[in-house]
DNA sequence: AATCAACGCAACCGCGAAGAA
DNA sequence: TTTCTTCGCGGTTGCGTTGAT
């Protein structure tokens, strides 16, 4: 077929779609609650996929794209809005600065989020820091200032909020509930300057650092009690996954700790806990830091 | 109180891949 | 093998909300 014959083809596609759009009136826009509960009940009785047959069956005035993305990104019951934790905030840090811009690859790994609102958080909190430095999203300085000043920054805060109430590894708390996926939970475990630690239940991913955070491994732990024997025996390295699992009290990391000294902490002041429940603008905050050490070129 | 700009997020669009016919 | 349909992804848009003036 010639160009000019697929052209053709193609306009009187586009002209056939324009009549059925017109003959069913297909709504656009924001979803309506009648909508919403008309999708909901339709899948809870059939199940999803084949969105265009879905579509049309559910009696839902929708292309079968929109009905799949509400469905996906709204209504799925297990999805996850708002209030990315800190520990997310790092995975997506990390994962992104492993993958770049594979929004599902790195939703995979965060369940209950969907490719959407992680574009989203990236492109509202991440580039609006590029921007503000006038840098570029994908610069190396840019990079830089994530990998050295960004991620320890978050480590540590999810250092402050947890070392309060998880004290050992032994109180590890799995989060074993995904029915949807294949992917089991187990907490997030992260090095830092004071060795390992456990985050909060709804972490889902183990996160092991062997030199410094950025180099870390990221996988999801598939069996739950490998896991707890594994932080049971502390200090325990996986030579299968290059994970190093330890106690909360006794790892320490070196080259970390060495980084740490020479690069962030005579940039980041040693805050108290309490520093964060004053309303500090921390990213007014992280902005300055990120810019001190731009104009020292200390990277 | 009114206006405007910036922000955040839901939804849409275009494209390529995969599968079906 | 070719064509068509469907799906899923990443990029983009548009609108409601919020905050500043």
């Amino acid at each position: 077929m010639d160009d000019k014959a697929r052209s053709l083809k193609i306009n009187k596609n586009m002209e056939d779609f324009a009549d059925v759009e017109e003959e069913m009136e297909l709504r656009r826009g924001p979803w309506t609650v009648e909508e919403d509960l008309e999708l909901i009940n339709y899948i809870a009785t059939h199940g999803e996929g084949r969105w265009n047959s879905l579509a049309r069956c559910a009696g839902l005035k929708r292309t079968g794209k929109s009905c799949r993305l509400r469905w996906l990104n709204y209504l799925r019951p297990d999805v996850r809005r708002g209030n990315i934790t800190l520990e997310e905030q790092l995975l997506i840090l990390e994962l992104h600065s492993r993958w770049g811009n594979r929004w599902s690859k790195i939703a995979q790994y965060l369940p209950g989020r969907t490719d959407n609102e992680i574009k989203n958080y990236w492109r509202t909190r991440v580039q609006k820091h590029a921007k503000q430095l006038r840098c570029d999203v994908n610069s190396q300085l840019f990079k830089d200032t994530m990998k050295y000043l960004w991620m320890p920054r978050l480590v540590e805060r999810i250092q402050a909020t947890n070392t309060r109430s998880v004290s050992t590894s032994d109180q590890l708390v799995i989060n074993n509930n995904n029915n949807n996926t294949n992917m089991e939970h187990c907490g997030l475990i992260m090095s830092n300057p004071n060795g390992y630690i456990i985050t909060s239940e709804h972490s889902n991913v183990a996160v092991s650092p062997s030199s410094d955070l950025t180099e870390c491994h990221v996988k999801i732990c598939s069996d739950q009690d490998l896991v707890e024997q594994q932080l049971s025996s502390h200090n325990y390295l996986d030579n299968n996954s290059g994970l190093m699992f330890g106690d909360v009290t006794k790892m320490q990391d070196e080259s970390y700790l060495n980084w740490y000294e020479n690069n962030v902490n005579g940039i980041i002041p040693n805050y108290s806990d309490s520093f964060w429940n004053i309303g500090y603008d921390e990213d007014f905050w992280l902005l300055q830091q990120q810019q001190q050490v731009i104009d020292n070129g200390n990277f």
